[in-house]
DNA sequence: TCGTAAACGTTCAAATACGCGCATTATGAA
DNA sequence: TTCATAATGCGCGTATTTGAACGTTTACGA
């Protein structure tokens, strides 16, 4: 018998272990190797590619952020698309953070108006647009977000106001309302307090997920942006709370 | 199999990556390295371009970046090299627009500081430098120069003390000291105020050019870097001002 | 503008890795 | 010892990946 956990330190220790060194590494056949690395694999201790496998997390931060961002892309476009149809022109809207709010970077940069933002995403998204005046906030960079935030954002937005505020989502339910795992809280806040409109971006993968911090409560938000697979009681909680769901396909 | 995970880890920690150099590091052949490039790409994990490739959100500017650069790069690689020798450790600086600026990045990647910045292109050159706090200034994005200014940005530094700021230079003459195309020139003077002290780095051919707008006085410019190309007479007359003339070689 | 060299994408055969079935080899209890 | 169970190794047909060949596109200098 093979001892699973050494396979593991083994294949933890390095970002990429081939079937072979672990023959080689154990005095195994490639059978076993592979048998060894599918049961890891259903663990979920590890993850298992043609010629080998790799330590789950090995990605990393930064690119576990682009994984994300592949995670539901095709709802996110369409939700983003539908969400950009209630931008007015010469109209100022302040995005957010979040992978969804990003996807409106192509609906809205032929438009003419003014964008806000805290991500870095967005502006480079944008830096091309001509008629899009494009205003940062300011602050200490977060690279994992990568976004900006903290004194200087929120200092920045107390001559601000906004026609509209799209932010994303971690998660949300009826009960705490939005949430994110961010924990600049206070720049939503400070958001929706600016805005004449708050909408939140959220595919329904999101409904009964939560983040570490509320950024908004159910009365706080005007629109929801969501996509078809959205439980249909927590549509009907929303509307009570006189959010307009509106529904991507 | 060739690890997608090392070859994007290599991919980020250059500029430009070649195929070429991905077949020599990986002892792959270019077919190989071209099928991993393009998955990479699909997920958005990197930029492909004719000849290689490059990190994500980097696009524009890398390639701009190079463009410009080539002009006199050598000379400003080594002015930055030189003024990054003044920077202490745990020490907070200023980092103004301009490409000779820029051109510190790698010298204090590796360092302990806190920058404060303007330029997006600070940004990208920090941004997977952990040990550097990077404190973006906020306001209206201009796609020219690539950086931010504004009302926002003078706001924020309101707040900010530094040891250092590094200023680039459109020219610098004995009358007129030092100026710049860029109209934010209000910035730069709130900058100065709240530095320790201030350092411009234009490399020799700035000497008797002259930008649209005066940034800083002869007076308020403790170092000046530049190259040996620096006319014998306006490096007396710096001196004379009390600025400390740096030369890279 | 044209020509050249590098880089590109595509195709295809060879090499490699895979999963599955089955025989063989440990392990442990009766 | 004997049997049952689990783990291992091998063979083989299938699937994936790889590298070389070749025609096309792109970048760059004359």
């Amino acid at each position: 018998m093979v001892d699973r956990n050494s396979v593991l330190k083994f294949i933890k220790k390095n970002d990429f272990t081939t079937t072979q060194q672990l023959c080689a590494e154990f005095g195994i056949s490639e059978s076993t190797a592979r048998r060894v690395l599918d049961q890891l694999d259903s663990l979920g201790q590890i993850t298992r590619l043609h010629g080998g496998a790799m330590p789950v997390s090995v990605t990393g931060q930064a690119t576990e952020f682009q994984m994300r961002n592949s995670l539901f892309k095709q709802q996110k476009i369409a939700i983003a698309k539908m969400a950009a149809g209630i931008i007015e022109d010469y109209s100022t809207v302040i995005l957010l953070g979040g992978t969804t709010v990003c996807e409106l970077c192509p609906f809205i940069e032929n438009r003419t108006i003014t964008v806000i933002t805290n991500s870095i995403l967005v502006l480079n998204g944008l830096k091309y647009s001509r008629n899009v005046r494009l205003i940062l906030l300011g602050g200490l960079y977060n690279y994992q977000e990568e976004e900006v935030g903290g004194l200087l954002a929120n200092k920045g937005l107390s001559t601000v106001r906004a026609d509209h505020l799209f932010m994303g989502a971690s998660g949300f339910d009826e009960r705490y309302g939005f949430s994110t795992t961010n924990a600049a809280v206070d720049l939503y806040m400070n958001c929706i307090e600016t805005s004449v409109t708050t909408s939140v971006l959220a595919d329904s993968s999101k409904y009964m997920k939560g983040g570490a911090a509320v950024t908004a409560s159910l009365e706080q938000v005007q629109y929801l942006f969501t996509d078809s697979g959205l439980d249909l009681r927590a549509r009907k909680a929303m509307e009570e709370k006189n959010i307009s769901v509106m529904i991507a396909d």
